[in-house]
DNA sequence: ATTAAGGCATGAA
DNA sequence: GTTCATGCCTTAA
């Protein structure tokens, strides 16, 4: 029978224009991304990240921990490519972490 | 006080 | 039952 899509597949495109929708020089969390959408857990937003066709398309480079970490697992160079590319869209970093208090949209 | 690193707990697939 | 692109807590420097 048809089963119904998981969440994680209903709520991919939604993550993904919230992404859009990060300005430049601006990041969030994965848990901010997870309660705008209703997710209840924070590893869907994750999971749903890892779905993502293009990095070029959708900043999932913006998306950091809510520590500001950075996320262990980015698949398009590594969390260094990654500080990098916020450093260079403007974003704030603190020793190596994000400067979520000035850079969180 | 602040930054860094690691571990435990939570929820969904 | 196991796996995780998380989150929060604790300890170290």
């Amino acid at each position: 029978m048809q089963n119904e899509p998981s969440a994680l597949k209903k709520f991919a495109p939604d993550v993904f224009e919230y992404l859009t929708t990060i300005p430049k020089g601006k990041v969030t969390t994965y848990g901010q991304i997870a309660r705008d959408l209703f997710l209840s857990t924070p590893r869907l937003v994750g999971k749903i990240l890892h779905q993502n066709p293009d990095s070029s398309q959708f900043p999932c480079h913006r998306v950091v921990f809510s520590d500001g970490r950075l996320a262990p697992g980015y698949a398009f160079g590594g969390a260094k490519v990654q500080e990098q590319k916020l450093r260079a869209e403007g974003v704030i970093f603190k020793k190596n972490k994000v400067d979520l208090s000035k850079c969180l949209f």
